[in-house]
DNA sequence: TTGTACGCGTTATCAT
DNA sequence: ATGATAACGCGTACAA
């Protein structure tokens, strides 16, 4: 800034005025350090004035897997709203680790964002503790509780799985089964689901359930094993995910078998394809960039200075009635 | 880092060196400094620390899009190497749009990456002048050139569409058709595809080109039009990625039509899903996970003060024949 | 409208 | 093994 001040014979003080705020500088000198600009190839420096003005412009996002379309497509219009508004995203994969992410939260945290986006409710202590220290925004969304660390924005997976008790009971559904992979909110989904369906039913919900990531082979497999090892048969099966729900689709066609009639399937996520297989698959839809855009909303308020109403937004989700179930 | 210092009777600098190589310090004032750091919730800031070091530990990522599986499953084995070696990664996506990307490629240098990690090799002369205006080290992926800004590591699209061509001319089609979508580099694999296609077997090739991404809809879409629109049958379709292939098997299904019999398919990328559909897609393999190892790789040699023999790394593609073509 | 002086929290250099 | 001091490049008073 300097040396674009000298060309322009103005001082440094003015290029960072012309910089962060043109209508303080005239127009002549504004031309002036413009041109400057230009023949130097001047470009800011960001950790400078982060350093000096105690704010970053950088708000830190940790979310399980960059890989797996349900946090990314959070991710992808937060990002998008946050960079509107002038702020650049760091953004960091846990892999459903709990000390992983508490490592990665000391790490983003030494770079002083200027808020932070988690995924989930769950934090190790240290985590929390070290988010507190911060005193910066924490939103955390995927879920809900009543007592985030600061805010959150999800939605509640218990209610989510026994939504879809209720609606295949109500369907004439009496025998259910559940295929589940991933993470630890998927189980509870399982959980919420099984313990209400066996409540109004009557009858156990056979389950399987994957540590590995959702995917169309483990919807295979699991199909697979929901009938070879568990004699499951004419009944209804909830997966964690649309993709596993797509595997089964395909897992029964191979074996002769067909959807709905002979296996029922509900899915989750209602990702673009689910709309679009054949049988279209039932599906909970969660609107994932809402979520996000929301999650930024939050975040913008709070830098704003405003408090939130309520520590916690609940954006719902909904039961999408298509072919597969 | 000076308050810490004070509890720990030493001064600012001892802390610093605690911090950075704890071997220049002694094992008792070691032993102050951690426990007053335990005491205080000490949280070193890194912007200081780059400022100073004209060091971020900083690399930026700028990929199309972050919803698609085909840029975040390079990235995320990218970023898990960088991160071992002590970098954080800064991702963001330019949606396939050139000026966008020059704005971002601005803002990215503002906070002086140590690093810059782009996908593909097209961009504005004004990004390209900043780039090297910044002279650090930058990785191109996704593509290859002889001629990259400074390194490159992907593989040529239209090697891989002429490839195709002459596996399906080999496998004995005698008609073909194609279904793109997205991005620029799968009209150069299609383009390649139906050049050599038809200079091989004399016959032109049906097209359908998708603007939006890639999904099962538009493949179902595409394979309609090619029927409905264009008369094509008993032929193969080449698409663009291995989603639009699986549309076209929901669609082909849906019609009556078997796979490959009536329609045969090859799709790329060989994403998880294409080895277990039914049938299994016959695909185009890319392997991604190499691919953003080898980007962190060339990026670290970098750092290390290597000049590599060749500014490119070609890391080639495979064809992959299952039962769909 | 513009300039001076100082501080942000580190690392690097040179002493001790 | 430790400390004093000077950058690093900007923003923020405050003054002119």
């Amino acid at each position: 800034m300097a040396t674009v001040g000298r060309m322009a014979g103005v001082s440094q003080v003015t290029v960072s005025r012309a910089l962060s705020d043109p209508s303080k500088v005239s127009q002549e000198t504004l031309k002036k350090i413009r041109d400057a600009i230009d023949a130097t190839g001047f470009v800011p420096n960001a950790i400078a004035g982060a350093l000096a003005s105690q704010k970053s412009m950088l708000v830190s996002v940790l979310v399980p897997s960059i890989t797996n379309i349900t946090y990314t497509s959070m991710i992808s219009p937060f990002n998008a709203v946050m960079r509107e508004n002038g702020y650049e995203v760091l953004l960091s994969e846990t892999g459903f680790d709990l000390e992983d992410e508490e490592k990665l939260i000391a790490a983003h945290l030494s770079r002083r964002p200027d808020a932070m986006l988690l995924t989930g409710i769950r934090h190790t202590g240290a985590a929390r503790r070290a988010l507190l220290g911060a005193s910066i925004p924490i939103v955390e969304v995927w879920d809900v509780t009543e007592t985030p660390i600061d805010q959150c924005v999800g939605f509640s997976h218990s209610e989510a799985g026994r939504a879809v008790a209720d609606f295949v009971i109500d369907s004439g559904y009496e025998r259910a089964g559940s295929v589940s992979a991933g993470d630890e909110r998927a189980l509870r989904r399982k959980t919420a689901f099984a313990e209400r369906f066996a409540r109004r039913s009557g009858t156990d919900v056979a389950e399987v359930n994957f540590e590995a990531q959702a995917s169309l082979a483990n919807g295979r497999a699991g199909l697979a094993e929901l009938i070879d090892q568990q004699g499951f048969k004419n009944g209804v099966i909830f997966c964690s995910s649309d993709i596993l729900a797509l595997g089964i689709m395909v897992e029964a066609r191979a074996r002769g078998l067909s959807v709905p009639e002979d296996v029922a399937v509900i899915g989750f996520g209602d990702q673009d394809f689910a709309a679009h297989t054949d049988p279209a698959i039932t599906t909970v839809r969660v609107d994932r960039e809402a979520l996000g855009r929301e999650a930024a909303k939050a975040m913008l308020k709070r830098f704003s200075g405003q408090t939130p109403l309520q520590p916690f937004t609940d954006i719902g989700f909904e039961i999408v009635r298509r072919k597969s179930c």
